[in-house]
DNA sequence: TTGCATAGTGTCAGATAGTGTCATATAATG
DNA sequence: CATTATATGACACTATCTGACACTATGCAA
């Protein structure tokens, strides 16, 4: 269960940190998604099996679960952190998530997954998010 | 499992480098065949087995399923990488791809099999698969 | 058959991107 | 406050990609 908000940055070679408290359980090795919202999801091995053996069953005939599969398996890779508790965030996933070199970054621990915005994307977000949320609470009263 | 999107070119003698990340798998050889939606498919020796055959099971009187499979066996050449990780992609492939000499490629993992694509028409395909896997996430969100 | 043209293969070197490690700065902990 | 852990920048090192080029094989025409 990760839990927790976290800055960092993109360091000048594509890599991010992940914070401290979140590395034990992905010693075994992790792999990075696109997940919504130009954000990038971090799961650990054993989720990532639930939900690629979903996509892999599907049957290739069908038009659209062609496409899923590809926008899962090429959206992914697999990965896992450095010495310094660090992994590596391939091109195509940085343009996804609007991260560039440099760029400030938040991690956010989001129960069974890990997310990683751009601080920039997180912010606005976030503002949303708690729009939405004073206003289900006036409505409820 | 092979995973992630790669940007590469044909050479002028009609190879393309496979990513590094994948050559492990196909150590044993490869097989090269048509795949759906324009691009081209590399299979491990073993899934190309499995894969031929689900196809030779099908039923013969459906027409469709004869395309396919002649697409599939016709198309097909078994292949290997050379000392720096590339294959040779044969004119009758590179002509149904529509990749030609010195043109972007993207080499995409997509689970089981690697996918290779002209980039311009991958960039199309891209765009409708991250539509049907933004839908399909909504919905389960 | 010989020579020529074309397609494919093998190898190499420079450029670039990615990886590993370390040192310092900063934050967290007792 | 002292000590430890964490984060980040710097840098060297490695692997990978790409383009170039020479060599081989094949087919065609003279």
């Amino acid at each position: 269960m990760f839990l927790g908000e976290f800055r960092h940055t993109m360091d000048s070679k594509g890599r991010i940190v992940i914070p401290s408290k979140f590395r034990k359980e992905l010693q075994q090795g992790c792999v990075v998604t696109k997940g919504l919202d130009n954000c990038l999801q971090v799961l650990t091995k054993g989720n990532w099996l639930d939900e690629s053996e979903k996509m892999a069953s599907l049957p290739p005939t069908e038009k659209t679960s062609r496409q899923l599969r590809r926008a899962l398996f090429s959206g992914a890779i697999d990965s896992k952190l450095d010495s310094a508790g660090r992994i590596q965030i391939p091109e195509n996933l940085r343009k996804y998530s609007e991260i560039g070199i440099n760029d400030d970054v938040t991690v956010t621990g989001s129960g069974p997954v890990i997310e990683i915005w751009s601080t920039k994307v997180w912010k606005k977000i976030q503002q949303d998010a708690d729009k939405a949320f004073a206003n289900i609470n006036e409505v409820k009263g």
